[in-house]
RNA sequence: CGCGGGGUGGAGCAGUCCGGUCAGCUCGUGUGGCUCAUAACCACAAGGUCGCAGGUUCAAAUCCUGCCCCCGCAACCA
């Protein structure tokens, strides 16, 4: 197969804040597709970052009595974090406040002149929401912001637009003949009614006094960024868009992921952008959806966020990444409860998967001394998994590598080695069958092994460490140890 | 009539485009088997008016009409 150059690229947090979940379903869900394009043989760049801009960021930093930039200097570093954590393959990192992005997105408003307009912006504005409201909205919430308990400001300003409209046509067609795929067709379908009347003109910068932390318009010293243009341009800019000839191997991107809030401003403004700067569209958008946690939507009022570093640290890396990549339907909202995730983490992972290496390795160690024989090796069917992978359906692929799972189990019962380990030495072609049982066990489990690299890469090395050289090491421990901190241990004493 | 998704055994889902081979899968529950294994694994069983009501058809979870209910978006708490 013929390597290729690939680009995945994930939404880029706002930096004012806490990672949380969801920020870690966008990293998980690159990094299975990294992951397996790199297993393919591609050349895979795979970008994360943290967006720094705006004036929420500001007022955090006044608040704490420092400069913004000493603020997301030391925010940045909990979404960094998590992306170790989450074991993400990632090959670049951009931070909004790099020179590099801010003088890329400069040189990105100049190309992008013939679309950029003046114009007077009046309204309602929410510092809380650094979002302006139309009259009958806030008629509706009397004057307040609901959510922020703040009276709106009534604002009349010079912005810069983006003339949108100019690619309304262009932007329908390519996501209609596929140019730019928007996954799930739902979404796709959700997107296009929303654009049916065309894509608004959108504000791309706000006057120094109103928005003094961001990037500075070219040639006009009284107008900055406003947050969409200066946070959409980095995944461009990391690639070293416009100095660094490489980007050109890598643009466009091959999977955009991005959760369903987003979707607008990737499907829409971002569009408009690329094409208003002469260059390509993203082949694919990914919109995943949420997690709810025991059926509710995760708030921090409620309190019922879900930490993923401590999943981690209590369950390990695989664990979670099996539950958020085979429980949580890629392209779907999905509910996680601990007890789903327990009881995932002890079924699956460690009754199914786990035993069916202890049992393996073990009947290798006691009847051949450790030694796998050689075995016909008869290739499972992998279309459906590979299907899976390419449409994007991380979910169903995985299911698959469980089918096979469970089939080796039947299988192992159904030929039941320790019958045929009894006839050693009374049936002359017992030894000779016990091997060949024995050796197609190691090679499935092998194949497994290869099959979970994507999503669970410390236990395919795991698997591969145990059968890869010939000979079954004694197992050190089990894999996915029973837990039972959510939930009641069924064998605890009475 | 704003837009979209969904309603299938206790739970979570597949099947709906192309009607019959469909009522299926996983978990849970029960019974049995097995002993290589993490009290695991394997087999079998119980359990469903496929949201409701009409219609089309020899035949409907699947197609048509109407209705009810849940969720999401619109409305950047992700």
């Amino acid at each position: 197969m013929e390597a290729k150059k690939l680009y995945i690229t994930t939404a880029i947090p706002y930096v004012n804040g806490t990672p949380h979940i969801g920020n870690a379903l966008d990293y998980l869900l690159a990094d299975i597709w990294a992951r397996y394009q790199t297993q393919n043989g591609h050349q895979v760049r795979y970008q994360v970052g943290t967006d720094e801009h705006g004036n929420k960021i500001a007022a955090k930093a006044a608040e704490l009595g420092i400069a913004p930039q000493a603020y997301t200097d030391q925010q940045y570093v909990h979404f960094k974090n998590l992306m170790e954590k989450v074991g993400a393959s990632s090959t670049d990192f951009i931070r909004t406040t790099d020179a590099h992005h801010v003088a890329s997105v400069q040189y990105l408003w100049q190309v992008l002149q013939p679309h950029i307009y003046k114009d007077i912006y009046e309204g309602w504005y929410c510092i809380g929401h650094e979002a302006f409201f139309t009259d009958k909205e806030v008629q509706e919430m009397a004057g307040v912001c609901p959510d922020h308990q703040k009276p709106f400001e009534h604002v009349k300003e010079e912005n810069y637009f983006l003339r949108c409209s100019d690619f309304t046509e262009q932007i329908r067609t390519a996501i209609n003949d596929g140019t730019m795929e928007i996954y799930p067709d739902f979404r796709k379908k959700e997107f296009l009614e929303l654009i049916k009347d065309g894509l608004a003109d959108v504000s791309i910068s706000r006057p120094r006094k109103s928005l003094s932390w961001g990037i500075p318009v070219p040639n006009d010293p009284d107008q900055i960024m406003y947050v969409w243009l200066d946070a959409l341009s980095n995944y461009i800019t990391v690639l070293g868009y416009p100095d660094n000839p490489d980007w050109q191997n890598y643009w466009p991107a091959d999977v955009m992921v991005i959760g369903k809030d987003i979707l607008r401003f990737h499907a829409g403004i971002w569009p408009a952008m690329l094409l208003g700067a002469g260059l390509a569209l993203p082949k694919k958008l990914l919109v995943h959806g949420f997690i709810n946690v025991d059926g509710a939507k995760i708030s921090k009022s409620v309190g019922n966020t879900i930490d993923p570093v401590e999943v981690i640290d209590n369950y390990g890396l695989d664990a979670f990444r099996y539950y958020f990549s085979r429980h949580v339907p890629t392209l779907e909202d999905a509910d996680f409860t601990w007890e789903k995730f327990e009881n995932a983490y002890n079924n699956e992972l460690g009754n199914d998967l786990g035993n069916l290496l202890s049992r393996v390795s073990s009947m290798i160690t006691k009847y051949q001394a450790g030694v796998i024989g050689e075995s016909a090796q008869t290739e499972h069917d992998m279309s459906q998994y590979h299907d899976s992978m390419n449409s994007l359906q991380f979910n169903r692929a995985i299911d698959e590598v469980w089918n096979m799972v469970r089939s080796l189990n039947q299988y192992i019962d159904n030929v039941k080695p320790w019958e045929v380990a009894k006839g050693i030495g009374k049936d002359p072609e017992a030894e000779a069958h016990l091997s060949e049982i024995l050796a197609h066990c190691a090679g499935a489990l092998l194949q497994i092994g290869d099959l979970l690299v994507p999503f669970l890469p410390t236990t395919a090395t795991a698997i591969h460490a145990q059968f890869d050289s010939g000979v079954v090491k004694p197992l050190d421990g089990v894999l996915f140890p029973k837990k039972y901190i959510h939930t009641p241990d069924p064998h605890a004493a009475k």
